[in-house]
DNA sequence: CTAGATGCAAACAGTTTGCGTCACT
DNA sequence: AGTGACGCAAACTGTTTGCATCTAG
């Protein structure tokens, strides 16, 4: 079973332990598409463990999240919610109706920063939101 | 008086009432640097209206938000943050101390979207965060 | 065996809402 | 005068914490 043990190195790599819960929820997550919150990540692992907890998903949440185990996206809009998209990608944000879509990086041209500017900032990735109106919120507006 | 006039227009345009609270709020706002919370911007307005309460800052916040009269910093840390830099830019932001530096928009070089990919998606603004380490938690980290 | 993980419930922080009163226009 | 804004307090939502119990290593 070739992704237990992956998701058992992961831990190891990074001395957590690979504990049943942990692995549903990294699972859930895997499983998911879009942006979800952990109130929906709890509510599918729930199906697979009815005895975990709210707390738990948070606390492995964020654990994942502090180790590069899972991203969050940048925009907020009252809870976190979890990048389930693993290739490189950015984001369309209605500011109307708050719904995100992902766009792929080709629609981007590729971004180069000035190091100079950095000042010893040591860069992970660059997180990329455009905003605006979505097709439905544009014509109900005007 | 310059400035009042121009928030009376501000205001008008919208369809707003001018209040001598929202005027305070705006112009508390335009005061301040860097992403203040709802939270200062609240203990910022008391000095010069005492009975103002911080229920009135959140829905005038919100609504200044709503018109295009301020905006918001995309990347949350449990509250909204307001962008008090008027001048078009970005954020550097430490995933570890979570703090926000800007980035002035030369840093970065021009971005092209490619409008095939936006499907009737009106843009408004690009928001770009640049995610990593400051040089203070790159240096303890290592 | 022991450090760390879980589950529960209570506590919190930030934000929103309902409603009676007040103030722009 | 009438619509919308204010201030207060209570309600909510999302998240975190403390602690007793359990489990992976």
């Amino acid at each position: 079973m070739p992704g237990e043990s992956t998701f058992r190195e992961l831990c190891h790599e990074r001395g957590l332990a690979a504990t049943h819960q942990r692995q549903v929820i990294y699972e859930t997550v895997m499983a998911l598409r879009d942006h979800p919150s952990p109130e929906l990540i709890y509510e599918k692992a729930l199906r697979r463990i009815p005895s975990i907890s709210l707390a738990t998903v948070y606390k492995n949440l964020h654990i994942f999240l502090d180790r590069g185990m899972l991203q969050e996206v940048g925009l907020h809009q009252g809870s976190i919610r979890i990048e389930t998209n693993r290739k490189p990608h950015h984001h369309l944000v209605c500011t109307n109706c708050k719904k995100i879509w992902d766009l792929h990086e080709a629609a981007l041209q590729p971004l180069q920063l000035n190091k100079k500017s950095l000042q010893g900032f040591k860069v992970k990735r660059i997180s990329i939101d455009v905003l605006g109106l979505c097709g439905d919120c544009a014509t109900a507006q005007s």
